[in-house]
DNA sequence: AGCACGCCGACT
DNA sequence: GTCGGCGTGCTC
């Protein structure tokens, strides 16, 4: 028939296009195929799961190759539209195959072709005023005296099956109870209470935060970006709030998004004091069920917030009133494999086609953002003084050149922490970098202990009495001699969280004190343990990578110390000194309140580099200005749009050879306006047994580099090259190494 | 990515 | 004589 309409499917494979498809051969399947629907299909030799992502009236393929849907999986789309159009943006914008931008988006639950309703059937329970309530109350209506009963006598609630097993008409009952408020449906885990005991009541908005709530309040029905720049202790949170709740009292719905999941509980909890609607939680911790109980209560309204991280920008939303990315600098936002997209970046396009405000939210804008802001792309709102009645801690440098270091501390800095102590403050010690040391060398023959599988050391953990590559796996027993020259003279060189923490130990044995890394904190709860005994007063010194520096505040730290500064100063990436200011602005903000101001000591050997010196005298903002200076000099981003090709390989060859291919297909495209960089080893170029390289596309115009991309994916893939590597590109990198 | 097909070495 | 190596090509 020259009338069946042709369906464009997104299937699951690594292959940049869409794949067409005639409808099934049953009868009425033909009957409202729309996009959004799932669809199983044949492809290569077994069946898939694909999304139909648009509906043709002909195909450029050969009619005898079509082959037919073989089944319908969903009567109406599980997808709306609007996200659909995010999917179509995202496959075009990044230059990722369609099939994996939907299984970003889509629940695993949904992937593999189950229906979109969930698993875990809803159940029914007493409210708190059910289970006060006067059973005499109910002498006229005895079906509904009954079903109480049972539900009183099962706290954990009914399910459907459970209330039909008693017989009779129980629906209408039921119906009658939950409009009295004495019983309520629950969905499952993931969507928190519905209902707060209490709504307390507002504090009051200073000047700054009542303007830039007035602000976004102005135009709620028009995209526009917010950059809401205001410094640790400002009242974002409150901001957000206010703006949440006028956004539920439309009836609208809004999407938060935090950098990590560690953030999630304590957002919900003050959501929860203030919100009286039901709210959903979206991280990588969640089960399939829960996730899937999340992403269809979001879709279908019956949720006011959703708080999520990274991947939550694929959550649908019936009624989109306001995103909000919180820590918008933040890495996290940016997926760093497989499909890299940047969920902030995202949010935004999603706002955009929304018609609605996105707030992005920070004390250190990325550059970026603040470079959108004064092209006014973003509309910049300052919140420059803490809310409550806190003063900005004071950021000095402390030259540590030729002083004596006592692992890792200078005697300024013990002098400080000694003094601190002393008058009955806590201490905060940053060092970006855990285990024990960084490096183990023989000081007989200068062996270093390095990683078999990439080129790095292998850090020394002490309390596990191991060896461990924090490149990839590798972990190794601690060696006790030499494997070179057998002496028995191996010495730890440099500092980690560690030995910082048994040095402090040592050095102040009665002054109780916490480590927070990745490895103190593996075990559930331990993270929320030691914050406990950070805010009870019982630990004073708390030693900790950047997990110490994101969210948390501790009003008695009246020291921070910054250990590592200098990493940042001189690295391969030219992001490095923005997140090292990030960083230790972040760790400032942790840090003092009114009576006790903070003060921050910087430990660096290059205390006349300009972007310390920008810092210190000027703040964050005059760091900007200087490395905004030196971005345009440079023609980097935010004055230039970059992508990365990446390609790795377990030989060293193979890499190479295929960017060196792919940059000359680049410059085939004749395209105008690019700079092409490399190929070049990756700083790093052995990681866990695999050799990588890049090149790295530079064009000042960000049209230019679609319109290069446009044409030179499609060469790409057919470069007989890619057989041999592993290779992706990264549209818009964070991490340049 | 998987999974086919296709052309050259060590085994029953 | 075959089982099987992974090089190349395709997936509507």
């Amino acid at each position: 028939l020259a009338t069946e309409p042709i369906l464009q499917v997104a299937v699951p494979s690594p292959v940049r296009r869409l794949f067409d498809y005639l409808p099934p051969n049953d009868d009425g399947a033909l009957r409202g195929l729309r996009p959004g629907m799932r669809v199983r299909v044949p492809f290569g030799g077994a069946h898939k799961v694909g999304l139909i992502l648009a509906v043709a009236t002909e195909s450029a393929v050969p009619a005898e190759r079509l082959r037919r849907v073989v089944a319908v999986l969903d009567s109406e789309p599980v997808v709306p539209e609007p996200l659909l159009d995010l999917v179509r943006w995202a496959a075009g914008y990044y230059h990722h195959p369609p099939g994996e931008v939907v299984e970003a988006v889509l629940p695993r639950a949904l992937r593999g072709g189950r229906p979109a309703t969930l698993r875990v059937p809803r159940r029914w329970r007493l409210t708190a005023s059910g289970a006060g309530a006067d059973p005499g109350a109910l002498r006229s209506a005895p079906r509904q005296a009954v079903l109480l009963g049972e539900l009183q006598a099962s706290p954990e609630g009914l399910t459907a099956r459970q209330l039909a097993s008693h017989g009779g008409a129980w629906r209408p009952a039921l119906r009658a109870l939950v409009a009295r408020g004495w019983v309520a449906m629950e969905e499952g885990p993931c969507l928190a209470d519905e209902h707060p005991g209490e709504e307390l009541p507002d504090p009051p908005l200073n000047r700054d935060q009542g303007a830039a709530v007035a602000a976004v309040l102005a135009a709620p029905d028009r995209f526009q970006a917010f950059l809401l720049d205001g410094v640790t202790g400002s009242g974002k949170t409150e901001v957000y709030l206010r703006l949440i709740r006028e956004v539920i009292g439309r009836g609208r719905q809004a999407l938060v998004l935090v950098p990590e999941i560690a953030l999630t509980p304590q957002l919900m909890a003050r959501f929860r004091q203030r919100l009286r609607v039901p709210l959903a939680i979206l991280h990588s911790g969640l089960s399939d069920q829960e996730r899937l109980c999340a992403w269809l209560a979001a879709r279908d309204g019956r949720v006011g917030v959703v708080v999520g991280t990274r991947s939550a920008v694929f959550v649908p939303l019936a009624r989109p009133g306001l995103f909000v990315v919180d820590e918008e600098h933040d890495l996290a936002f940016k997926q760093q494999d497989g499909f890299r997209y940047s969920a902030r970046d995202l949010c935004v396009v999603r706002a955009r086609s929304a018609s609605v405000p996105v707030i992005l939210g920070t004390a250190t804008p990325s550059l970026e953002s603040l470079y959108n802001a004064t092209r006014s792309r973003y509309r910049r709102l300052v919140l420059p003084e803490r809310a409550g009645p806190a003063t900005p801690p004071q950021v000095e440098l402390l030259d540590v050149r030729a002083l004596p270091m006592n692992d890792g501390l200078s005697p300024p800095a013990l002098r400080a922490l000694e003094h601190a102590l002393a008058s009955g403050g806590q201490v905060l010690v940053f060092i970006n970098r855990r285990g024990y040391a960084p490096t183990l060398t023989c000081h007989q023959c200068g062996w270093v202990a390095e990683c078999h599988r990439c080129d790095a050391h292998m850090v020394v953990h002490q309390a596990e009495s191991c060896l461990r590559c924090h490149h990839c796996t590798a972990v190794r027993a601690l060696d006790r001699s030499c494997p070179a020259c057998g002496a028995a003279d191996l010495r730890a060189f440099g500092q980690g969280t560690e030995r910082v923490e048994a040095a402090l130990r040592t050095r102040f044995p009665d002054v109780g004190l916490v480590r927070i890394d990745r490895d103190s904190t593996r075990r559930r709860g331990s993270l929320e343990r030691k914050l406990a005994d950070v805010r009870g007063g019982t630990a004073r010194i708390l030693i900790g990578t950047q997990m110490l520096a994101k969210g948390h505040h501790f009003p008695d730290v009246i020291l921070a110390l910054v250990l590592n500064a200098d990493a940042g100063l001189y690295s391969a990436d030219f992001r490095a000194g923005e997140r090292m200011a990030q960083l230790i602005v972040q760790v400032a903000g942790r840090a003092g309140r009114a009576e006790r101001p903070g003060r921050v000591l910087v430990q660096t050997h290059h205390p006349q580099h300009p972007y310390l010196r920008a810092l210190i005298l000027r703040g964050y903002h005059g760091f900007c200005d200087a490395a905004l200076a030196e971005r345009r000099a440079a023609g980097f981003p935010p004055f230039a749009a970059i992508a990365l090709l990446r390609a790795e390989a377990p030989r060293r060859g193979p890499p190479e050879d295929f960017l060196e291919q792919a940059r000359a297909c680049a410059e085939d495209t004749g395209c105008s306006g690019v700079e092409l960089c490399g190929p070049v080893p990756a700083p790093m170029e052995r990681r866990a047994g695999r050799f990588r390289a890049q090149l790295m596309v530079v064009t000042p115009l960000r049209g230019d580099l679609q319109r290069l991309l446009a044409r030179w994916l499609p060469a790409l893939e057919r470069l007989p090259a890619t057989r041999r590597v592993r290779w992706s590109l990264d549209v818009d990198p964070q991490e340049v190494l």
